[in-house]
DNA sequence: CGCTGGCTTCAAACCCTCTTCAGACAACGT
DNA sequence: ACGTTGTCTGAAGAGGGTTTGAAGCCAGCG
């Protein structure tokens, strides 16, 4: 794995680059998009793990450009704005906004909060039951016993275990395992499904896998 | 499952009332320690969902409350203070905290805050007497027994169950749930309502489903 | 009291989705 | 170049959900 990638949403370029600059030097991937429409595209297409979205942009409002992040995935998502007022405040956190900075920043701050958000999306719970997963080693072991998964089915359980019991659709995982370049009509998502749940089966792990008719899988949590 | 409980952790017992109501009316369970010590003690004991950490008490610094409080768990901390200082609030994130609310705030954005912590941890849940429906993993459990459902199924009692008691047209439940995309003369509705009282009646909900003649159905609420 | 319209139940056919398998292809190390 | 391992594709198959129509039931009403 690369380091997270972080997604700027700015029509401002000194900003942007001001912000890009702050956030290389701490060592994260940076992307730019100069306006809603180019980070909607980006979104879709870099998965990054967690957007900065500045408000006031030409070309939408930011409460859409939210909403419409938010239908696609689940990404933390940083607001900044000049708008300090508790109404904006409330709609933009409602709306699926994960927190909220008013410029001017202190860079430091800022860092801290994109630290913030990645360490509650990693962090949350690698071992659910007996089943732990390590994603530093890449390592997945059922009661102690090590289990020996290819690169694609480690990144599904990957995905899955983060939130052990919510179903994920196939359309979820087919966007952040393939980044969403999945043909129309393809089945993989289903054979590999069945394959991590063969080895899962070899160790015991009888029912750990669920499948949810109609919707997608999910971890029996 | 009942409403997640909040700790407040604040050694103003006028400050701590106020929250509590804020909270309560929100329609959250509220628990208040007045010391660091205290707060730590009834974190370990209540698990609280989320907890609202005061700066400033009498027995314990800040930090250390937010360090110990993450030893043992992952419960999301929002800290309050009257401090706005980049050095503190980069120090409190660092250590562990969620979010960082500056005195005096509105409450209005301490619950969007607050809303958003849970979000992100919690899978809501929607539950109506013993009848309790996870839209996120698909769950369904009546009297902690799960009830297995079909997908339209589940998807009508995930509808019915968002306002119990209030009555649905079956022009409204396929609207919802086909889309509108139901043949005139079809009783689809009807049948899977038929199915869905069935399972229910299996687990001793008799007359949970109501039909209203003439107009349409109804959880009993 | 029987008619009528809407609700409920049942069973059978359909159809879609998921599962499984086998084979081709690509990537990698030897 | 060879073998291994992982990935993708297509097809066959089973199982289960969905739909349909018909028959049974009940309430309201003349």
């Amino acid at each position: 794995m690369t380091s997270p990638c972080i997604l700027i949403i700015e029509d401002d370029l000194d900003i942007a680059n001001v912000l890009k600059m702050d956030l290389t030097d701490a060592g994260f991937e940076v992307e730019h998009a100069d306006s809603a429409m180019n980070g909607l595209i980006k979104a879709r297409e870099e998965h990054p793990a967690l957007i900065l979205l500045d408000l006031g942009l030409p070309d939408f409002d930011g409460g859409d450009v939210v909403q419409r992040l938010r239908k696609n995935s689940a990404v933390p998502i940083i607001v900044l704005t000049a708008r300090d007022t508790v109404d904006e405040k409330v709609r933009l956190l409602g709306l699926g906004a994960d927190d909220y900075l008013i410029k001017p920043f202190h860079p430091d701050e800022l860092l801290a909060r994109v630290k913030v958000q990645l360490r509650q999306r990693t962090t949350e719970s690698l071992s659910m039951g007996d089943l732990t997963l390590d994603p530093q080693k890449r390592l997945v072991t059922y009661k102690a016993e090590e289990l020996r998964l290819s690169p694609k089915e480690f990144d599904i359980l990957a995905l899955l275990i983060r939130q052990p019991g919510r179903v994920y659709s196939r359309q979820e995982i087919g966007q952040e395992i393939w980044q969403g370049r999945l043909p129309e009509g393809s089945n993989v998502v289903d054979v590999h499904m069945a394959n991590l749940r063969a080895k899962l089966r070899d160790l015991d792990g009888y029912g750990l896998l669920r499948t949810v008719r109609g919707v997608g899988y999910a971890l029996r949590g």
